[in-house]
DNA sequence: TTGTATGCGTTATCAA
DNA sequence: TTGATAACGCATACAA
């Protein structure tokens, strides 16, 4: 490598690697001539920095990592676009992280950021039903870290989260308003504190207007999208639910597909809502019915918290929670007749 | 920071610090018995060696940077994914860079990128009309560099890129073939190396089926969603097409939604076609045609490229081209009648 | 097999 | 205002 670093720089300009390196600091003493002559100096030779010499001086990384369980995903990659704004504004980089919702991975990609890697760490969390109280051993020396949609309840963190219950509520009240009597509600894991909140919407909604709570209408998904429809078929054949509240994205598109299949009619035989992001919600056929939350909001939000924490440590308080409002949107896949 | 390094572990075991250090190497010799006390002792200490240290060492940084235009996109997403799984396997990390389409971006991320950073970069280009030859300036000092889907032809660097001159042919074909007459060509950016391409194909098509070639039928479109939606209204009414070709998926999007506002029925009164990712293309309304790029193998095969450029830097032709094959799905928006 | 010493590129402290 | 020097945490050449 042709490398130029500091010492070359110095040996061109005929000055000392510290006099050189001051060029670069703002705050430094440094006659503003030879300030001038090293960034002219610099800028031809192409000189960049080393980071890493630097951050293992400076003992910070100007990075921070973000853990989302996957990123084929519209929610997800909505939320990371907010981050990244936020983020390269104050000129951090961002490493990303996917879980695929294993959490064996979440552990390791959590544990190996100790190590200087980066400063911060943002996470929407894949391992609920798991004992994650991992992060509570790494104790004082954790990484600032918030949790933005899937939090872990037990561990004190801020998070930035969307009101769930409501939405859900609203959801639920909205499709027994179109006059379904059977309402089905699709769970892609009941143990995950998201599935419960908005679970237990669906359900005080049905309990406040006087709908009967039926188990076997709780239908719990899995991540696979053929199995989904699969079971998804079967399911709506033998109950044959009115009305379909799914709780993530991508068991509304499942419950489509399924219907186109065993020609269920949306919204006639079947009104459909769901939790869904999506831009193009309203060329779907039939539009899409949806709860919409804000998810580039919700990056951005956790990342200005994130850099909170990082500015000023002891301002924030470490149970803080911001919650954003999700917005209901009736389509054609909730209306009546 | 009681942060646990190389040296209190060493203490803490009555070591020096290069044996502790070797334990953690795999082919330095060490007796089993010590490295075994070395790692047991690392694992209660919660012990991770800094990364900026190590790299700082070795000159290597074990991470990529993935550069792209836009986030919030489903292609990228896909892309981004097929990239993460190669790297993590590889036990890389990933750092992410949105352009958002400004050119300078793309300048300053590269440029900084070349601190030791990262080890190789993975980029789909955003300025294509900009001069782009600061590549070309950092000369040897260079990055290894891997282009995927949108490229500077004039860089000599591997690329990954989707067969679009044979898809554009192929699918303004299938217009054709179901009798379109007036075929427009949406376009996002004429300059755009895989803008030229794709209008190739369009055009020779054209002429391959004795159907004259209009530049007025050529609409350039921009970035922003409303400003298409209304520009498209305007074009259909006037230019009265039969058929769309869009050279990008959110072009699609944004011909639905300007045929819902004036009343134009897909595919009766207009047939569309493009260019598209999307896995839920069969749910629009109409199900959309589409030519679908393996956004993710992009991706992956972009990845294991630079990754054998990284392991083999001299078996590599700097002007390797990959070339993946999109499919063309015959929907609705482009049936008969 | 283990320990000592040095340097990776940078910045901060101190002295000039 | 500038220069010499030490230190950040780790890995290797060399010595023991």
């Amino acid at each position: 490598m042709d490398n130029v670093n500091i010492k070359k720089l110095a040996q061109a300009l005929h000055l000392s690697t510290s006099t050189v390196s001051r060029a670069f600091r703002d705050n430094s003493d440094i006659s503003a001539t030879t300030k001038e002559r090293i960034l002219a100096m610099a800028k031809q030779l192409n000189y960049q920095p080393n980071h890493y010499a630097s951050n293992l001086r400076e003992q910070k990384s100007k990075t921070i990592a973000v853990i989302v369980p996957e990123l084929a995903n519209n929610y997800f990659s909505l939320a990371i676009q907010g981050i990244e704004r936020v983020a390269s504004a104050k000129g951090y980089h961002i490493l990303i992280y996917a879980t695929n919702d294993q959490f064996e991975k979440e552990v390791s990609f959590i544990k190996h950021l100790h190590n200087g890697r980066a400063d911060g760490i943002i996470m929407s969390v894949s391992g609920e039903a798991n004992d994650h109280n991992y992060l509570n051993e790494l104790s004082k020396k954790r990484l600032p870290l918030v949790f933005f949609d899937r939090v872990y309840e037990d561990i004190i963190t801020p998070r930035v989260i969307t009101n769930d219950y409501e939405s859900s509520f609203s959801a639920t009240k909205h499709l027994i308003q179109q006059g379904c009597k059977r309402i089905a509600y699709l769970a892609v894991n009941k143990t995950l504190s998201i599935g419960k909140t908005r679970m237990q919407g669906y359900i005080d909604a049905l309990k406040k207007f006087k709908i009967p709570f039926q188990e076997e209408l709780i239908i719990d998904c899995t991540n696979n999208y053929k199995e989904n429809i699969d079971l998804l078929k079967e399911a709506f054949t033998t109950l044959k639910p009115d009305g379909v509240f799914t709780s993530v994205e991508r068991l509304a598109f499942a419950t489509y597909y399924a219907c186109y299949d065993i020609n269920l009619s949306i919204p006639k035989d079947l009104k459909v809502i769901g939790f869904s992001s999506l831009e193009i919600a309203p060329l779907l056929n039939p539009a899409l019915s949806t709860v919409t939350q804000p998810a580039s909001d919700l990056g951005k939000t956790a990342a200005e918290l994130l850099f909170k924490m990082l500015e000023n440590p002891n301002d924030i308080n470490p149970a803080s929670e911001v919650v954003l409002n999700s917005k209901l949107f009736q389509r054609e896949s909730t209306s009546k007749g």
